[in-house]
DNA sequence: TACCAGGTAAAAA
DNA sequence: TTTTTACATGGT
């Protein structure tokens, strides 16, 4: 089953998606210029494959939904939505781009990303657990950890004989012991902060997609209440699987690295100070720095 | 080899 | 109350 979808312009698909290349092709995978992804649509798991039919000015996708039972168009509403969620196709750019222009040095790097959508987690959930896999270790490292992670207690779909992954829902991590993670290479510790916010979860002693009626501040300090939990961690999950594009995690070392290289030529700068420089671009500081970090992945020079 | 990488909680001072 | 330490993998 076919649907097509309108992003709001500009859109950039190649360049919105490619932060996906890369993926574990059973997971999530950016390839020849289509999006690979398992989504989940009204407790039915289905592959999504997008490519662009459109340009960044007229953006115009088309997304094939396969499953392993036949789908129903009443399907098809939710499937829609978990598409255009993945990339925030909705939403307009023209809001930040008026902010970045009074930025000379964001001004000139968002011209050169023109139509970049950030991505977001289906679920609140997965940016959560995601983010804690990230505490303290690389990114690099940390993608392998969550790839053995989602192998490993994710749900599966299997199509022509191939095996795709889903994130793992909640209860499916609030069963295992902390010496199953700590199998994937997670730390005990982190082992046992995943399983506790899952057990929460499973539990309804905590409701994730709930704190979209909250402000930032009592996000955070909801999130905070669970052990492994900081104020990085939630203003991660924030900007990463709320949709809060003003959140930003100014303590993050990488943030600060290229706040530091594109506004401070390369010299350390605190949190505080990387908050100060972000106050600029409110209300849209975490797209910003989504714009920021892009632009060093893709070495883009430092103004002068 | 030793150190560091998109932190956090718990122990020690 | 503030400072130090352990934790895991993988790159340099």
């Amino acid at each position: 089953m076919k649907i097509a979808i309108r992003p709001a312009s500009p859109f950039d698909f190649h360049l919105s998606a490619s932060i996906f290349a890369g993926g574990d092709p059973q997971i999530q995978r950016y390839q020849d210029g289509r999006l690979w992804q398992l989504i989940r649509s009204g407790g039915k798991l289905m592959l999504a494959v997008i490519n662009s039919r459109g340009t960044v000015d007229s953006p115009l996708l088309q997304a094939e939904l396969h499953s392993d039972g036949p789908l129903q168009e009443s399907d098809l509403p939710s499937a829609r939505a978990r598409v255009e969620g993945l990339l925030n196709m909705g939403l307009d750019l023209l809001p930040f781009y008026q902010v970045a222009e009074r930025d000379p040095v964001m001004s000139g790097l968002v011209s050169q990303m023109r139509g970049l959508h950030s991505p977001t987690t289906p679920t609140v959930y997965e940016a959560l657990i995601t983010s804690i896999v990230e505490q303290q270790i690389s990114i690099r490292v940390a993608r392998n950890l969550q790839m053995r992670l989602v192998r490993a207690f994710g749900r599966t779909l299997t199509l022509d004989g191939k095996t795709y992954y889903a994130f793992p829902e909640p209860r499916d991590l609030a069963a295992a012991r902390p010496e199953d993670l700590r199998g994937c290479g997670l730390s005990l510790r982190k082992g046992e902060y995943i399983i506790g916010v899952s057990r929460e979860i499973a539990r309804g002693r905590l409701d994730l997609e709930s704190l979209a009626a909250l402000d930032d501040r009592e996000v955070i300090a909801r999130l905070s209440r669970m052990r492994g939990i900081g104020v990085w961690t939630a203003e991660l999950t924030m900007v990463r699987g709320m949709r809060r594009f003003d959140s930003i995690p100014a303590d993050d070392l990488g943030v600060r690295r290229c706040i530091s290289r594109y506004y401070r030529q390369g010299a350390g700068i605190t949190g505080a100070e990387a908050r100060e420089i972000a106050s600029r671009w409110k209300p849209w500081r975490g797209l910003a720095s989504f714009y920021l970090i892009t632009a060093e992945q893709m070495g883009l020079a430092v103004q002068e």
